[in-house]
DNA sequence: ACGAAGTACATCGCCTGTCAAGGTATTATC
DNA sequence: GATAATACCTTGACAGGCGATGTACTTCGT
């Protein structure tokens, strides 16, 4: 595993989360929402990213439906839940204070002293 | 495991690193640094910091050694080695990759369309 | 003198998220 | 009629974190 992608590990339920928030989604095309928001530098892997579906539905934090039979094959929409849009709050707060940890923790500038 | 250290998960070598690039340093102290720039937020677990030092020693980034017999349990000093700095500073480009990643991919203001 | 708390190191075994590999089925393109 | 793209899904292995537990020495309060 890269480096990048560990430091990702556990956002996955978030990223999906905030892709939802904005429309309901299937697999594959929040796959693509990814990788166009990351300019092609991060996808998931497909098993990732349907363990993340089965979690986020059995936590109650999204539900699914099956895709209206159109052309192509068939689709499973995910929907964002009450719960997942409180769980995505939180993930977001805690994603900022994460990120001031690190930013400490990562600095050589920083004063031991203070 | 709480959220903030599943995001931290991974980055728990590079954090010792960074707190090796100032002095050599054993693992009591190291974590006592983390508690302190961390205002007490965060710190490692014993399991999770012995096993990092462990990980460093057999990747070559870092070197140990037995301190001088004082008053006080005995320490096992760490010292960075050159291959150590090396990681770090890719360790370090890697987070600004993946903190700008996550900042866009945590967005709901994004234009999908941009 | 004695017990508690702090300093300091170390290991074992479990848990969880990721992912390589494999599989199924449909549609579009050449 | 083959290839690529769309779309879903599962199994098994791996790696990092961590709860639990153990060792040993020192300091401090009473």
């Amino acid at each position: 595993m890269s480096i990048t992608a560990d430091t990702l590990r556990g956002n996955t339920d978030t990223i999906i989360l905030t892709l939802l928030m904005r429309k309901d989604s299937y697999g594959y095309e929040i796959n693509k929402s990814v990788q166009k928001r990351t300019k092609g530098e991060y996808g998931f892997k497909e098993a990732t990213l349907y363990t993340a579906f089965k979690r986020l539905e059995q936590n109650g934090f999204i539900r699914s439906y099956w895709g209206e039979d159109g052309p192509g094959a068939r689709r499973r929409y995910y929907s964002i839940t009450e719960a997942g849009r409180r769980q995505w709050e939180e993930s977001v707060k805690d994603w900022e204070i994460t990120r001031a940890l690190l930013d400490a923790l990562f600095s050589v500038d920083y004063d031991e002293e203070a």
